[in-house]
DNA sequence: GGTCGCAATTGGAGCGCTCCATTCAAGTGT
DNA sequence: ACACTTGAATGGAGCGCTCCAATTGCGACC
C-alpha cells in the first residue's frame, strides 16, 4: 500500500547528521544548534517523516498519552472534561485517549485493558463503575468527579456538588419556593448533591422536601421517579434533577401531569450541558464547571508524571446558570 | 512506583519454554499443544503479564488498532457505530480508538496525526470536516455514512439518506400533509435527504414544501431555521429536520409560535438517537441503523485488513420510528 | 601554550516483542 | 530399519526509537 516509512535514520542521513541529533531535535531539546536543528527540521518536512510512537514507547517505556476512561458517550459532561484536559496537557506534550466503560457491554474491563497495554502513562476515570481489577496498575490515577469508585492511590479532583445543591436550593428558596421536589439516581454525586439539597431545605423553616429516586441517571430514569414525585407529592412547586438528562424526564413527566415549566413548576438540571441551552428546555442549571475541572486534572497529572508529589486540588466552584425555566411560584408575593 | 512489568521472557521462563512459544499463545496460533498453551497461561495469570503493545506494534508493524476520527462527541450517532464497529471486529482481535476533530478547536489536525503515529492500521472517518492533509496515509480509509469529503481510495459505508427521506415523506403525505416543511443543514448527508424529500413531495400532487436551512446542525440552527420556516410558511402541518438535535431546536420554534406537536404540526428527526426516544419529544424518526452501518464497516474493513480488495456494501435501509409526534392533520378525514 | 570546562554531537546498547529459518520429536510409508 | 513428512518448539535478527557514556571542538583561563 505504501513504500515503508521513513525512519529517524533517513532524516538523519539526509540532514547530514546523527540518529540522535535527530531524536534530540524530535524530543526538542534545548542542546541542539539552531543551525542543525533547523536542518534536521527541513529533512523531516521534505521526507514526510512521521515518529513512530510504538518504537519511542518501547525505547523510553513511557507513551506520553493519557487515557480517560468514561462510563458512557451519550453523558456529555465528559466532553468538556476533556476539553479541559487538553488545552492543559497537550501543550506539555501529552496526548489524550478516550474510551468508554459503557457501550461495549460487558467488557469493560476490555476498555481498561486495552488503555494499559497501550501504556498510557496516567488514567483519568470519569466513569462511576469499574471493572473488578482494582488498582496496581502501577501509574497515576486520577478520579475526575465524585465517585463511589475506591482507589487506593487516586487523586480526587471535582466539583463541589454539594455546594452546586445548595445554589439550587437557594435560589428556589429564594424565589419563593417552598414545596421543593428532587430526582436522584445511584452514584456518589447524585449522593452528594441530594444530601446537600435536602440540609439546604431543612435549613428553612417552612419548606418542605420530598425526593424520589430513579434505578439509573438517565432520561428514562428521570420521567420515572419524576412521575412518582408528582403522583406521591402534587403540590410541589419546584424540581431539582440531580442531571440535565434526568431533567428532561421530569420535563416530560410534568407535562404529562399538566402542569407547565416554569408557570406551574420550577424545573432546575445539573451540569449546565448542552441540553439545558436548548430553546425547548431552556433549563436553569447548575453549571459543574468541566472545563475548569479538566483543567485541574491536567494539571494534577502533569505534577505528578513531573515527579512531584500530586494533590487535589480544592474543589471547583459551581455556577448557577438561571434560565428560563425557573420562576417564583405562583402568587409568590403573597408566599414571600 | 512499580517493580518493572513483567516480559514475555519472565513468562516463558515460569513456564518452562520458550518466549518464540509465549509470543505464538498470546497472538493464539493454532499450532501450539494444548499442554504447553496451559502452563503458559497460567504463568500469565501467576505474573500478572500484560503484553506491551508498543513492542508488539513495532515488531510486527501492524497494531491490530482501528482509529474512528468523530466530528464531535455531543453529535450521538457515532456511538450506534462505534457498537457495530466493535462488536465486528474485537473478536477478530483489533481494538478500537476514538477521537474527535472538533472539541480541540484548531488542532483537528493533531487528532488526526495522533492516530496516524499511533500507526491504527485503519482509519474510520466519521467526521464531515477533514484536516488538511489529504490521504496517501497508507492504511485503508473507510468513509462511514455520506459526507463531502473526497477521498481517494477510501471506501464509503452508508445508510441510504435518500431512502430515509422518502420513507418520511411518505409517512407524512400518508397521514393525510399537503404543506410540508423541511429544516435542512450543511453536509452531503443533509443534502441527500433534502433533494430526496423534495423529490418525493413533488412526486405527489397537491403537495407543497418549503425548506429552510440553518447554518449548522446543532440545535441551535434548528431553532432557526424552524422559526423561519413558520414565519414565510405558516400553514404547514408537517416538518422534517435533517437530524433529530435540529428536530429539538424546531420544538421550541414551535412551541414559541404557538403550535403543538403533533396536534398542529407533526415533527419528524433523523437518526433515532436517544433524543428522539425521549418522553419529552417522544419523536418520530428514521433510525439510520448506526449499529449495522458500523458492522459493515467493520466487515469491510477485516475484509481489507485481510488482504482482500474492499467492497462498499449496499447502502443500509433506514427504518421509520413512529412515534407520537407526527399524527393526521386536523380535517384529515376531510382532506385525505 | 597547555589544560580545563562546557556545549554540541555521536555511537551503542537495549526496550519487548514478532517472524523466520531452523531444529527437534514423533509418526508414515515402504 | 530407513529416509521422509509433518507438527511443535526454539534461537536470532531486527522493528524504530531513547538514553547514556563517550567524543569532539572550541573559547577561556592561568
Amino acid at each position: 500500500m505504501s513504500e515503508k516509512r521513513p525512519t529517524i535514520y533517513d532524516v538523519a542521513s539526509a540532514a547530514g547528521v546523527s540518529k540522535s541529533l535527530v531524536s534530540l531535535v524530535l524530543q526538542d531539546s534545548p542542546k541542539v544548534s539552531a543551525v542543525k536543528r533547523a536542518s534536521v527540521e527541513r529533512a523531516i518536512a521534505e521526507l514526510g517523516y512521521r515518529p513512530s510512537r510504538a518504537a519511542a514507547t518501547l525505547a523510553a517505556s513511557r507513551s506520553r498519552t493519557i487515557g480517560v476512561l468514561v462510563d458512557d458517550f451519550t453523558n456529555l459532561w465528559f466532553v468538556e472534561l476533556l476539553k479541559g484536559l487538553r488545552s492543559a496537557v497537550e501543550p506539555r506534550g501529552y496526548r489524550v485517549l478516550v474510551g468508554d466503560v459503557a457501550s461495549g457491554g460487558p467488557d469493560a474491563q476490555a476498555t481498561l485493558e486495552n488503555f494499559l497495554s497501550l501504556e498510557v502513562d496516567a488514567l483519568v476515570i470519569a466513569a462511576e463503575v469499574l471493572p473488578a481489577a482494582a488498582s496496581g496498575w502501577g501509574i497515576p490515577v486520577v478520579v475526575a468527579g465524585n465517585r463511589t469508585v475506591d482507589l487506593p492511590h487516586a487523586v480526587v479532583v471535582a466539583g463541589d456538588d454539594g455546594r452546586g445543591a445548595e445554589l439550587a436550593a437557594e435560589h428556589l428558596i429564594g424565589l419563593g419556593h417552598r414545596r421543593l421536589g428532587h430526582v436522584t439516581g445511584p452514584g456518589e454525586a447524585a449522593r452528594l448533591r441530594a444530601d446537600s439539597f435536602a440540609r439546604t431545605v431543612a435549613g428553612h423553616p417552612g419548606a418542605v422536601l420530598t425526593v424520589r429516586a430513579g434505578a439509573g441517571t438517565l432520561e428514562a430514569d428521570g420521567y420515572d421517579a419524576g412521575t412518582r414525585l408528582l403522583r406521591d407529592a402534587p403540590d410541589i412547586t419546584a424540581i431539582l434533577a440531580a442531571n440535565d438528562t434526568m431533567a428532561l424526564g421530569v420535563a416530560a413527566a410534568l407535562r404529562e401531569a399538566g402542569r407547565a415549566v416554569p408557570e406551574d413548576v420550577s424545573l432546575v438540571g445539573f451540569d449546565d450541558s448542552p441540553l439545558a441551552k436548548s430553546h425547548l428546555l431552556d433549563l436553569t442549571s447548575v453549571d459543574y464547571r468541566g472545563v475548569v475541572v479538566g483543567g485541574e486534572v491536567g494539571a494534577v497529572l502533569l505534577q505528578w508524571l513531573g515527579g512531584g508529589n500530586p494533590a487535589a486540588p480544592p474543589q471547583v466552584a459551581p455556577r448557577l446558570m438561571r434560565r428560563g425555566s425557573t420562576q417564583p411560584p405562583r402568587g409568590a408575593a403573597a408566599q414571600g
